[in-house]
DNA sequence: AGAATTTCGTTTACAAGGAAACAATTTTCT
DNA sequence: AGAAAATTGTTTCCTTGTAAACGAAATTCT
């Protein structure tokens, strides 16, 4: 008895097209920044540490007296949301806010000292992470990717 | 009368130290991001199309009957979130939902013709803006960036 | 000086997205 | 076959982030 069958190959989960979809700059840089996020709650998530927060104390610590403002423009964080985090961290007793003389618009932020130790604490733990993210590349070719997203989003190591 | 000016010369607006945070790609991607992602809402909002909704509808365009569930792993959407993006195209007229005999936990998809007219109505602007985006690189920064998010990514344009 | 405009942070009201628990189905393991 | 485990989508609740209108202070323009 002879049988034909039907091969339809889907091979299951393999193959989706994405087709231009994976050439768009957005859609990779959405994924890139995804896939860095997870890894970073895997490893450091336990410790209580969130990227974006981190990032805003780290910057206060290398620029004390900034205003919240510049800080949001700077790491594109919308002000709305720049007061809630801000006021967090005061009530934390992380941060200071501090009205200044000359234009009493303005906040000036500085670490605390309990500030200044939780930084200290993580910053090395943070970016001994941000140095692994790039393990799936070669030394160079993630020199050259973080070199030309610095060129792409206008940012450098020394401003 | 002399007068002793004092010039702090803060350069106002001026530098702000981002230190290791900015070669930190997490942060790189997040700001590429969003620097892609407003360029495109200032460009292409008015017509009503989001990205990540876009992307939906070209992914089941290109694979008429995927489950949801791959499309969500693949786009990096959580399913929870799918659901929501899914039931409201549904609703829209753009999207058939079926469930198929061989499973039937899964979900299939497939563009109903509005939907399809829609893709092929928006596909155009939205891969030359997808495209724009590279403007501020060199063809060859531009080629080469790609590349090294595909890789990091894992994504690539065949699959 | 005084009115109009701009800047800065805040508030409120909402949208986007995620975590966890769940029901229905299928698969795996005895 | 039948119990245990895994998969798939869904629901509910919650966190994160945004938009828009606002008040206080500073700046600009007569």
């Amino acid at each position: 008895m002879s049988r034909v069958q039907l091969v339809v190959d889907r091979s299951d989960e393999a193959e989706l097209r994405l087709g231009q979809l994976a050439g768009s700059l957005g859609f990779l840089f959405r994924v890139g920044q995804l896939e860095v996020f997870d890894n970073f709650f895997d490893q450091l998530g336990k410790s209580g540490l969130k990227p974006g927060e981190f990032s805003v104390l780290w910057v206060v610590h290398l620029n004390p007296g900034v205003r919240q403002g510049a800080v949001a423009e700077k790491l594109r964080i919308k002000r709305a949301h720049m007061t809630k985090l801000v006021r967090s961290f005061e009530e934390d007793g992380l941060i200071e806010r501090t009205i200044p003389e000359g234009d009493r618009r303005g906040i000036e932020l500085r670490l605390t000292r309990s500030g200044s130790a939780f930084v200290e604490d993580h910053a090395q733990e943070f970016f001994d992470y941000a140095q692994s993210e790039t393990d799936r590349l070669s030394p160079d070719e993630a020199a050259q990717l973080i070199a030309l997203l610095q060129k792409f989003t206008g940012l450098t190591p020394g401003s």
